[in-house]
DNA sequence: CCTATATCAGCGCTACTGACATCA
DNA sequence: CTGATGTCAGTATCGCTGATATAG
């Protein structure tokens, strides 16, 4: 797709106010359709900004967790855990991340079910660099002020909640 | 999946914090990593809660979008651009509905390059019953208060003003 | 000729189900 | 035996590219 036309109109909003008319209070289905559409906005950017590195912003997300490991690698169910993807899903992007030399699979010898993925130097080195891709963007987040991240990060953290204890 | 077990600690704030200990401020990073999480929630109950509907919420979407129509029918260019979506998008999820009963196809007679695309009887029935699902669980969003609502509204749009002018 | 609308084939990605081998 | 870990095959959804037919 090339660049997209602007709306006169915000499309949402259009559909907030026919929501009123039609159905009723349109506030949840409004976040809803707004929390859709910036998703979708900011993973283009996202995997705009990574391609030229190889990896999607799935993949980035567990480069990123291994290097904030403690000892450098973590069980894949961990990383399904922490992410909190799909085993399947984990044992997908590993494998991609392998066949392209970012990260390692190494065995468990205690617990032979186990398998632990690691960082390559080349996976060190293009999480370096895609990092820096993203700060570059501010993560398509630019345009809010600090009490405004600050303020929807912790209103999404209430949805979250059945995420974790407490 | 079964049910996932919660998790002892909020994945996003430890990673929030391991960011800013080894990369630098991680507003952004919060942020947009928490709207990854919270899509991936809600349009996990969406799909469940019209699942019997034979609908995604994508699907969902085009027919509300048509039963908003002054006309009762909208093009499909249209569609597409009302809901953000790639034109190959519209197509396919039209030849669902098309193929479920619940949308017809009409060409244009003046311009017949155009087709248009309105609810059938059975297309309003699926409607009215999944709106009705949707309310009942607030959007996933029953645990926002109406000023956090209208202040995530408010936030997200200014992420979103690439998409219309004004 | 140039552009717009819609479609089609095909690819990449992620999520998920169900089944399975392995092992604590 | 039970439960946990990881993998595999296969399916569905959606996003996109490139090409094509049709029409303004």
């Amino acid at each position: 797709m090339v660049d997209k036309e602007r709306l006169a109109f915000d499309p949402i909003e259009r559909a907030g106010l026919l929501w009123e008319k039609h159905v009723g209070d349109s506030s949840s289905m409004r976040v809803a359709t707004s929390i859709m559409r910036v998703q979708q906005l900011l993973i283009g950017e996202f995997d705009r900004v990574l391609r030229p590195f190889g990896i999607t912003f799935a993949r980035y997300e567990v480069l990123r967790l291994l290097s904030f490991s403690r000892e450098g690698r973590l069980a894949l169910s961990v990383i399904g855990e922490r992410l909190m993807v799909h085993p399947t899903s984990v044992t997908n992007a590993i494998d991609r991340l392998v066949a392209a030399g970012l990260v390692a699979r190494t065995p468990d010898h205690l617990d032979r079910r186990r398998v632990y993925a690691s960082l390559t130097s080349d996976g060190k080195r293009v999480l370096k660099r895609s990092t820096r891709a993203l700060t570059a963007i501010d993560f398509g987040l630019d345009s809010l002020s600090a009490s405004e991240r600050k303020d929807v990060y912790e209103i999404l953290r209430t949805v979250r909640s059945s995420d974790f204890t407490g």
